[in-house]
DNA sequence: ACCAGTCTTGACTGATCAGTCAACTATTAT
DNA sequence: ATAATAGTTGACTGATCAGTCAAGACTGGT
């Protein structure tokens, strides 16, 4: 009906950055599924990293030591572009929609049940060195993913990297680190 | 500009449930101090709560067991009221909107601050009988207070209130609890 | 040249959101 | 009784949001 004949107006309900939105959907069929894949891309793309720092051939407390390390100072260069501490995406979208959007949440769940993998592994290794005492290194490793998270989002709350740094302490509480086994940071 | 005409017609653009709105900003001036308002009054509820299950007549390592437990049991009592768990608020709405909104954000952090004394003042009594060691009381208190947060994040997003009950034995850890005197659930 | 498939465009819809407002009603003090 | 004060109402604004759509542009194959 006559759309031909609105092409002159200026765009008027819709900013500069805005105007292209259109071609989006040819692509992802909502926002939600962007979410997912969102983070999906970018699981991928620390993955060589994560593997990485958590080699085998690396000692498996200085596993934690350099992941924790690199996290921060990760979070600290992204703070100084753009003035606040992102913490962890996934927290913070999860926590946000995780009752009302079931794809984005089991996607969540997906890739943290991966990053546990990491510290599951680490932890059984430490515990075959004798390192530290873990019977149930599953149980231990969502643990101590679960404390970091909660440290990752109070950062980001308080706008704080520092909070990360002591961390590290808590961690090795956490792991039931050895004291003359403690990794030096 | 004659609004007397208008109120014959039914209210089409409000829903039942919206149309008193109008006199909420008669009390608040904006969403935000609502909100800001609303984690007060909450704060103010649980207040005696807290003085209770943190009482100087109760040994400090019990205090942090009582306290798990009656979260636990309150989200529970909640999660099946309203079919999902609803973790902490402050949490949840400071990681949504601590970048946005300083207001919101500063009374997040003025309750955490409140709550972490609780802690603060089990671990330095826990420290003092010899149960725990603990030279920073407040950064012990600081360190897990992060970890119940990320523990309560993650019960949410992944709707079980179970984990909270695999956190004590974290938390016991965090603490930094000799074997022999942890206190039994 | 022309056709089919791939991709882009921006105006459009309809919903919802935070917030405003002038007119109205209820309460209280005098 | 009356006047001031406190509180209520719902239509309204303007912004933003997720999502649609028909029209067109770009591509490679024949």
């Amino acid at each position: 009906m006559g759309k031909q004949l609105r092409h002159h107006f200026g765009g008027g309900d819709l900013r500069a950055g805005r105007r292209k939105k259109g071609s989006f959907y040819y692509f992802f069929k909502s926002k939600s599924e962007l979410t997912a894949a969102a983070l999906e891309a970018e699981w991928n793309k620390n993955k060589a990293n994560m593997d990485a720092l958590f080699s085998p051939t690396v000692p498996p407390l200085e596993r934690f030591d350099r992941y924790f390390d690199y996290v921060h100072d990760h979070l600290a260069e992204l703070q100084e572009k753009c003035g606040s501490i992102l913490g962890c995406p996934m927290l913070s979208i999860g926590s946000e929609v995780s009752t009302q959007d079931q794809g984005v949440r089991a996607t969540v769940e997906r890739i943290w049940d991966r990053k546990i993998k990491y510290f599951e592994s680490a932890i059984r290794d430490a515990h075959a060195q004798g390192l530290i005492v873990a019977p149930d290194p599953q149980a231990k490793a969502r643990a101590l993913f679960a404390c970091y998270h909660g440290t990752l989002a109070q950062a980001r709350i308080q706008n704080d990297v520092e909070l990360l740094r002591d961390f590290k302490q808590a961690a090795m509480d956490v792991l039931g680190v050895k004291h003359e086994h403690a990794a030096s940071s």
